[in-house]
DNA sequence: CGCAGCTGGTTACATCTGAAACTTTCTTCT
DNA sequence: AGAAGAAAGTTTCAGATGTAACCAGCTGCG
């Protein structure tokens, strides 16, 4: 499709050309993610009724439970608000357990249900399906590879954003 | 930080093991996604006042103008009412302008105006400035190929998506 | 020509989202 | 022990977002 030549001594980063958006990481990054986001977004609500929010929670508690919710918003790396009204919907379904925490008054213990653990048995291979098709011919070196960089990503802009950006200018 | 060991002989994708929040590749990519994003989009805001919509129409025009509200969807891949609202803050603060479309009565030409340029020239170099904050320390190659990834992806996802993923179930 | 249907753009509405304020419980310091 | 401050969770409010209805101008066919 693209008439970008395949360039062999790479453009050095400072000294970049003029800006194309059609180029630009953050902008391709944002995209890739909301292509992803909506179709997998999409078949949740319509099979199982779950918002993503709520499909991250069931994901992390099919895999480790009991948590709290402070837990959760670390793991999913969510605002506390969405975690909490992610599992309000979960409760209400009857899909997550609530219990005291002992150890802290304020806090819960949450993990799932036994049918929250039925679905999360469907949920995750479903999970796994669309993973594999969006990745389909890719070799899982190239594969990690990538996520390295996406977790790279993250630290870089984590990193800057607290260091206050204004820093750099 | 994380005791993950490192998987030296990485696990087919085919074959998958259990699913991990941690090492789901759409998480990881919306996550990375919505820190760079947060980032920039607060960088813009504080010292421009543009908006993420906003600034992808400037940077689209600043590189091809004019331009129709149709063309500028298609190229920032934004909904038409998104596109709408960010010109109309645009229009508002006099950096873009909007003259009559004499091939179609219905739409309009959009181009920046003197300040609108002026404003794209301080924005322009900042952008490319994050960027290369980001990509700090790797190799024009390597975010060469990280950039086909994320189109690669981007398309697996619309095909998809527009396929009906449910025939894939 | 003129009506049916389409397309660019706009508006209205219902939802989602996150920041900030608030409540309760825990922790720390004297 | 008691007061000050921090942390977990909840509620509220304002702003952003997208879907669907809507209007106006274009296109194509009888």
């Amino acid at each position: 499709m693209s008439s970008r030549p395949i360039i062999i001594a790479p453009t050095p980063l400072s000294t970049q050309r003029r800006l194309r958006l059609d180029d630009y990481l953050p902008y391709r990054l944002s995209v890739a993610a909301n292509a992803v986001s909506q179709l997998i977004a999409r078949a949740y609500v319509d099979r199982f009724g779950l918002t993503v929010p709520q499909w991250r929670l069931m994901a992390v508690l099919g895999e480790n439970s009991p948590l709290t919710q402070q837990a959760l918003c670390g793991r999913t790396v969510m605002d506390k608000v969405t975690v909490m009204r992610a599992e309000r919907g979960l409760l209400q379904r009857r899909l997550l357990r609530r219990q005291p925490n002992a150890a802290d008054g304020r806090s819960h213990r949450l993990s799932l249900t036994a049918t929250g653990e039925r679905m999360y048995a469907e949920v995750a291979p479903l999970a796994l399906k669309y993973e594999a098709l969006l990745l389909a011919g890719s070799d899982a070196l190239e594969v990690h590879r990538l996520e390295q960089w996406l977790r790279r990503l993250q630290q870089a802009a984590a990193a800057l954003s607290d260091a206050g950006a204004g820093a750099a200018l």
